[in-house]
RNA sequence: GCCUGGGUAGCUCAGUCGGUAGAGCAACGCACUCGUAAUGCGUAGGUCAGGAGUUCGAUUCUCCUCCCAGGCUCCA
């Protein structure tokens, strides 16, 4: 037989006397790498170790210290979870069980209707380890339609995708389950079970073993809520325990960051059963908060040359018949009430149709354009009960939200101002790691013409390529009345969410006969720009709450020092001290000395203030402050009431971030 | 809206195989006057989410409604 020669990714070559397998190979270059290698590329695709290497193929050797190692060992795990539930449910119904982000799920259909209890995922992950044990192997095979067809018989979802692919349809889809348009191909661990997949798959289920079920939920067939709800299992899979471990570890600390969690402890704001589902009250300490959010806001806005205006909640059913809300987002609604004589009303949903009121209530000139107006406006939206969540998906929320309505000439230069002011803002919050995504023209609902979808879709295309960010596309995710920019912004740890939206939208100027009177004394229709910085003030605050772990910076601390007195006779020194404080348009609060020193500040510290000021007899007599700052282990004592209070109002004046994220 | 699991004191939770309930923290009172993350003792606090049904009797079983969590679908 003829030499078999492989290159590898550092650019060597490796020669063989006869068509090695991928795993052949990984020994023969050393023991570590066989012994982390869980599946190959050859010449870009994913294979299993087993697979005999073609001459003159890059190889590339994945371990399962890799992202695409780990998603092997993840499908595989799956695999596994699905024959455990098979073994314990004889009968069951087995759907799709892909890797996700962390993890993977499969959904099924058991015998009877059962559904799983949570009970169940640990009989269940006990039988997965008792495959496990057993050392099964993955077998791949290849089937006609028909053979696959006849192998799945009472696997109603296997053979839905099978004969999807038979009809030709679906192809793309069917792929990724291990069906192609000639044949399909699977994997068979024992007598008991085989399982459609495209794989690859790791050689036996020994390899595995480092996994967590985590949770069972509902999940429809196909993701089409017409059709039957299956229960799905998510579980999560690694390449070693400590990863697991780290993995875990991570879920804890974002529970520990969760705004809702937050918001209890903190007093900032609560959900009130007698108000309903998804509507806030913010406490004291919240509304501060967001007071200094809006505050800022405000001022940034005013800075970039936006004028303010004010709009009811609610409106004639006639505006959002006129602006389409009503064909299009009547869902997203409250329903009307129904007041003078028949008139029906509606609780607003969005604000553009009242500010484009504002600038049709008088005759407008070229000369003033740009408009731009700027509400913060609360909008009511009719959310489904089991998508609202915390203040991130509310019914009642507060968009900053300001349209621009310009000339066409001018609305590249105003989404590229919009951009810069845009981030800027959103980095003033402490947010600096972003990415862009352009979302285009729906193929199925979008109105206007293909070439002002073209020219929006380029404008804001430009805008985003010059803020030198990574930019993703969403092919066909634009509203239908004009495509967006959205800024993406990673958290501290990690986690990515849209935050500012930046909208074009030829539409609504149309459908309500907007124009201003040109230069050439002709009548020209402008176009509108549609923007929210924070998308709406409660989820920004949810993100920022996050994002900081509740250890907000000084400048947005509802409480920004604590005095505490040794004893209570020092109370008079303490509340000079917050006078002096307070003079500099400082928060600061003095708590009496009726509990030990010790559980003063741990209050404090519970509630994140940033400065916890201790003042006793040496300070009385000194002119000083104990300073214990929040996230340093050791306090100071012996500082100038003056030089804190300098240093406290640069920190606020100058809206510095903490040093470090928490 | 759909699926699963929940709702017991302000919070976190225990408990009742059907005989109306308990802890820790918090609150309140008294004592303690203290130098950097929990002082001690005491008191009060519950239509066991709401409604209906079964039962001699329901916080417990059944049904409905509301609310919450995790998903699905949807979305700022």
């Amino acid at each position: 037989m003829a030499a078999v020669t492989v290159r590898l990714p550092d650019g060597s070559t490796k020669e063989f006397d006869e068509r090695v397998t991928a795993f052949q190979l990984a020994e023969s270059i050393g023991p570590r790498l066989a012994k982390a290698a869980v599946a190959a590329t050859v010449d870009g695709v994913e294979v299993d170790l087993g697979a005999r290497l073609p001459d003159g193929a890059e190889v590339t050797v994945v371990t399962s210290d890799s992202e695409a190692g780990r998603n092997v060992l993840r499908h595989s795990t799956a695999h596994v979870l699905a024959q455990a539930v098979l073994r314990l449910w004889p009968g069951a119904h087995f759907a799709i069980g892909p890797v996700i982000e962390d993890g993977f799920y499969y959904d099924f259909e058991l015998p009877g209707g059962a559904h799983f209890s949570d009970d169940d995922l640990e009989r269940i992950e006990a039988t997965m380890r008792e495959i496990m044990a057993e050392d099964q192997p993955f077998v791949r095979h290849e089937h006609t339609i028909d053979e696959g067809l006849a192998l799945f018989e009472g696997q109603p979802f296997k053979r839905e995708i099978i004969e999807a692919v038979g009809a030709g349809q679906d192809e793309v889809d069917a792929a990724a389950d291990g069906a192609s348009a000639a044949s399909v191909s699977t994997y068979w661990n024992s007598p008991a079970f085989s399982d459609l997949c495209r794989g690859p798959h790791v050689p036996a289920t020994g390899r595995l073993g480092h996994f967590a079920l985590m949770r069972v939920a509902g999940a429809y067939w196909r993701g089409d809520d017409k059709r039957q709800q299956l229960q799905r299992i998510y579980g999560t899979a690694w390449e070693s325990d400590k990863a697991l471990a780290g993995h875990l570890h991570r879920l804890e600390e974002a529970e520990r960051r969760d705004h809702r969690r937050l918001g209890a402890e903190l007093d900032l704001f609560s959900f009130p059963e007698e108000i309903g589902s998804g509507l806030a009250v913010f406490h004291p300490r919240g509304g501060t908060i967001r007071r200094l959010m809006e505050e800022y806001s405000r001022q940034r806005h005013v800075a970039a040359g936006y004028e303010f205006v004010n709009t009811p909640h609610i409106t004639k059913a006639e505006l959002f018949e006129t602006s389409g809300h009503l064909d299009w987002f009547a869902e997203g609604m409250f329903p009307p009430m129904e007041l003078d004589g028949g008139h029906q009303y509606y609780l607003k949903p969005m604000n553009c149709p009242f500010h484009i009121l504002i600038f049709k209530s008088r005759q407008r000139s070229y000369r003033e354009l740009p408009i731009r107006h700027f509400e913060f406006g609360t909008v009511y939206r009719y959310e489904l009960s089991g998508v609202v969540h915390g203040l991130t998906r509310v019914r009642g929320m507060t968009q900053d939200d300001a349209h621009i309505f310009c000339s066409r000439q001018q609305m590249a230069a105003e989404l590229h101002s919009t951009m810069t002011f845009v981030l800027s803002l959103l980095r003033d919050f402490g947010l600096d790691d972003f990415f862009l995504e352009l979302s285009t023209r729906p193929e199925d609902k979008a109105v206007g013409s293909v070439e002002d979808w073209d020219e929006a879709t380029e404008a804001l295309r430009t805008a985003a390529l010059a803020m030198d960010l990574e930019l993703v596309l969403d092919e066909g995710g634009g509203a239908f009345y004009g495509p967006k920019i959205s800024v993406q912004a990673r958290d501290a740890i990690g986690r990515t969410h849209q935050m500012s939206t930046i909208q074009l939208d030829f539409q609504l100027p149309q459908r309500f006969d907007m124009e201003y009177i040109g230069a050439d004394n002709a009548r020209h229709r402008p176009i509108m720009i549609h923007r929210a910085l924070f998308g709406s003030v409660e989820r920004f605050f949810a993100i920022l709450l996050e994002h900081y772990a509740g250890a907000l910076p000084t400048w947005l601390s509802p409480e920004q020092v604590r005095v505490l007195g040794v004893r209570d006779d020092h109370e008079e020194y303490a509340h000079k001290v917050a006078d002096r404080l307070s003079a500099v348009g400082a928060r600061v609060s003095v708590e009496p000395a009726d509990e030990p020193l010790g559980a003063r500040i741990r209050r404090a510290k519970l509630l994140k203030v940033p400065y916890i000021l201790v003042v006793g007899d040496d300070d009385v007599a000194a002119g000083t402050v104990g300073v214990n700052r929040r996230g340093s282990e050791l306090p100071v004592r012996g500082v100038e009431v003056v030089a804190f209070t300098d240093q406290l109002e640069r920190e606020i004046a100058e809206r510095r971030l903490p040093e470090s994220a928490p």
